[in-house]
DNA sequence: GGCAGAATTCATCACCTGTTGAATTCCACG
DNA sequence: CGTGGAATTCAACAGGTGATGAATTCTGCC
């Protein structure tokens, strides 16, 4: 009686079932408030068991929250089509990110980067390297670096405002108002009239 | 000899260095990693004085964090003048809190705003009823609780995107170009054409 | 001078954390 | 049928956490 030591008949995929576990606690409460100990309660598993497949709890973040969204894959259906609706286009697919399954995970990076300096790196690197630099070198104006900067200071807010401090009325409101909204703000960052660098002085 | 135990002489202000101590670590290392003994260590103080001060760690938080700026103070010097920069003044009041020793402490709040949902609830309300409603007050246009919730976002975003994640060139920027970039895309939000609520069906 | 009360520390408690190493059980292959 | 290796659990360690209650020392007042 009770659960007894060892391999356990059948094959269930209790690798996979870590793994979610660790998704849906990353993403509702955090890398900090997350623990090993409940990840594993959680797979009905032992804490060991979740050392064992993935080494540190680190390590385990970084399995559970990896490529919640392949930019690769994304980004070209955005940049695809007339320039003049890229802003509405991006807002569109950022959404639907957000609100997919891929969605948690997301929310556990953002909550991450937010507590840790190292996950800050990692999503800065990820944006950086994956996102914005492919972004901007689709663009033909000049100052294209700082023009994605701030199209992602505005999703970034997005993000946090609907998803993280839920504030009304943006967490509840249409997508396709929200892409109406903020579509044409993005779209001035990518292709609108911005300030020249003041100079010194 | 060491350090004995009962009242020292003098009279160093310790209650306000604790909360000078609390308020760093909050601010630099979130609410989690913030430990009370770490907090009373950088003090120079045992922890059980902390509790004996301020009561339980939630109640020492909020000491710490409130009020790292009072919109009743500011808000007016928004307000005041033409309505069509109304978002330049606000993005350069904006940075300049954050750039101040307040800022810090905004960060903290930030922080604690991702990692606990009585935090976000904190965050939520202040904002709501201490700034968007009555900036939407202000406003003689329809939609204005959207209007200011959209401008909500935006201005989160900058500070995740420079303070948080420090996202280059934003991280970086003179506050003027920010203020002249920025400023327009809020202006929109509060005075600009919106889409019409979408009908559903 | 004595006494109330505030300031401060000490010594804990109970709990939770990540992590490790050994023990056990099962499966697959020879 | 046996054996090696993979899956899984148990038991524990070492450390950190917030919190509490009692003890001690000082200050200020009468």
């Amino acid at each position: 009686m009770g659960i007894r030591k060892g391999r356990r008949p059948g094959s269930p995929d209790t690798r996979a079932a870590i793994l979610a576990a660790a998704r849906d606690a990353f993403a509702e409460r955090g890398f900090d408030r997350a623990s090993i100990r409940q990840i594993a309660a959680s797979a009905g598993v032992d804490p060991a068991l979740v050392h064992h497949y993935f080494g540190t709890k680190d390590e385990l973040f970084l399995a559970a929250v990896q490529a919640p969204a392949d930019p690769r894959e994304l980004l070209p259906q955005v940049l695809a089509g007339d320039r003049e609706q890229l802003g509405e286009r991006l807002v569109r697919m950022f959404l639907g990110v957000w609100d997919s399954p891929a969605g948690p995970a997301a929310a556990g990076i953002l909550r991450a980067a937010v507590s840790h300096e190292w996950s800050a790196r990692l999503i800065r690197e990820f944006l950086v390297s994956q996102v914005l630099r492919r972004v901007a070198a689709e663009l033909d104006v000049p100052d294209s670096d700082r023009r994605v900067a701030l199209v992602a200071s505005q999703l970034m807010g997005l993000a946090m405002a609907r998803y993280i401090i839920k504030l009304e009325p943006l967490a509840s409101a249409e997508p396709a108002w929200i892409v109406a909204a903020v579509g044409p703000a993005l779209q001035r960052y990518f292709t609108g009239e911005l300030p020249d660098l003041p100079t010194m002085g």
